[in-house]
DNA sequence: ACAAAAAATGACTATATAGTCATAAACATC
DNA sequence: GATGTTTATGACTATATAGTCATTTTTTGT
């Protein structure tokens, strides 16, 4: 129907986490959808750009929304961090095949794109994890920032690994808190003065994104709030899930290279329709379209 | 010449380390070598009898050595610990192009043989993890053991990626410590009773590799020790290298499916030559090629 | 120097699969 | 319901590569 697309994705996704990117073919995932190999190639011009239409699609699911929704909130930064990381599992729970595969690493060969992609993730993980240390901690921990940083991520994506390999769910709320729990710990240990820490900028420079560099990237703060603001709004609703189809769409379209601008303000004229969305819909609006002189 | 395997699994690393498994064609590794591809099947049966033998040799060079040389002392607990890490990563800066292709997972499909060889290997890295644990802060350490080794199996995990991919040259000796200082500060939390652990046994029976299943595993703490006798002596002869080269072989004979009992009593043969080595040569070989009545 | 044995070679086979495109089905419009 | 347009199909092409094996080269023994 209309999300053949979306199914393709889906089946792909599905696929690949099991068999891995080379061992999947193009037949196989056709068979699976339920449509021929031809019209694979309708909608996406090879193998390679599938494989990147998919980060590009659960990317966005899982790290955005939960950034967002992490932050959507005015809790003390000890508990917002805990509730973001909360976030994180829960959506890695909802869509554990595409992290299977991304945690698999699957991909084509060395598309740049697709680097491209996990550089700019990786930048963001780490500067979503520096904010949090300074609301915790203030500008004295940022000497021990890399070693705090690096643990913190590993322990993470462990526990990620954990989750979506273990036939027990690990309630992602516990999990939330005992993570936020032990870099605390390692944190204060650091602040006393206790331990030395063990990397340094100069060593970190291939894990830094430069705020700057990205267009998109320096916004995002911005646009993070706006996010944070409509989904609220979404949430105090009765038929929330139409809405959520709706952001979900604008939120894809905005990812792509191009987006095509007429679909964007088409959708947001959509939320705009429930009048207590209409506010945010439009600075959300103002954020992802900046009026024509740009 | 003699030693023609050995180069074909040195240039298979390097391939496979850099393009991946199914990326890599027999044909580049041949070419590689500078021998023809008829002379890969002489050595190898199949590609993934290949890879499976580039497991069992490296494994073996990084991680038994590793354990065997940490072990190697009369230091506190405390020391030992940080000192067996410090080895590991020493090991794995030598063979940064094994580790590179371990760490993306390469491999044939889901090779039964594999598979095995994986989740022995992770269940010595826990029991490992397990009794150094235990040593440092005795039994009462139990109930926290399995949140301390999953944080600590991932932080190592993950500096080890770091070593490989980085450029600077981390010192492993700094790391070690670094490492179990962190491990430390996080165990003495748990035993003042501030953070409640997260796993247990039932959740991570996936991790636990039975002492008593694998005879090859049963005996292996006998087995490190009499290898660690012997690689004491070795290091206080003035030629160690011929000994260690000799050593070396027979660790690389002991591991194949079927060992030729007879290359490894000779080359236990050239070690009695030396005759401070006789007495812990015998020990070993003991453990290795117990007697006839078996 | 020769013959027999062993080792090495690379052209060849079988198979898998990304991507194409002429044809067919579905749909739209009058 | 006839005609034109869009969309879907799957047989087909081109290519890559694991694995084989008859032939050639090298080594060994006398």
């Amino acid at each position: 129907m209309m999300d053949k697309r979306k199914a393709i994705l889906e089946a792909a996704v599905e696929l690949i986490a099991e068999y891995g990117y080379t061992r999947t073919s193009m037949q196989q995932i056709a068979d699976n959808v339920g449509v021929s190999k031809g019209s694979l190639y309708s909608f996406f011009p090879s193998k390679e750009d599938l494989i990147i239409s998919i980060y590009e699609h659960y990317q966005q699911l899982v790290f955005e929304r939960a950034f967002v929704v992490g932050l959507d909130n005015n809790l003390p930064p000890y508990k917002r961090f805990a509730k973001q990381f909360q976030v994180q599992f829960e959506g890695i729970l909802e869509y554990k095949s595409y992290m299977k595969m991304h945690i698999r690493g699957e991909s084509a060969q060395n598309s740049e794109k697709l680097q491209g992609l996990h550089h700019r993730m990786r930048g963001r993980l780490f500067n979503w994890l520096e904010q949090n240390l300074i609301d915790l901690y203030g500008e004295s921990i940022l000497p021990y920032k890399w070693d705090l940083m690096w643990m913190t991520q590993s322990i993470y994506t462990s526990y990620m690994g954990l989750i979506i390999s273990s036939e027990n769910v690990l309630p992602p709320e516990g999990l939330g808190q005992h993570i936020v729990r032990q870099i605390d710990i390692l944190a204060k240990d650091f602040l006393q003065g206790n331990s030395v820490p063990f990397l340094d900028d100069e060593m970190m420079r291939p894990f830094s994104v430069g705020m700057d560099r990205d267009g998109a990237f320096t916004s995002f703060q911005d646009r993070e709030r706006a996010w944070k603001a409509l989904y609220k709004r979404i949430h105090e609703l009765r038929n929330a899930t139409y809405y959520f189809e709706v952001t979900d769409r604008i939120s894809e379209e905005s990812r792509k290279s191009k987006p095509d601008e007429l679909v964007m303000r088409g959708l947001f004229r959509l939320l705009k329709e429930e009048e207590t969305l209409a506010a945010k819909a439009y600075v959300l609006e103002e954020q992802l379209l900046p009026a024509t002189e740009d």
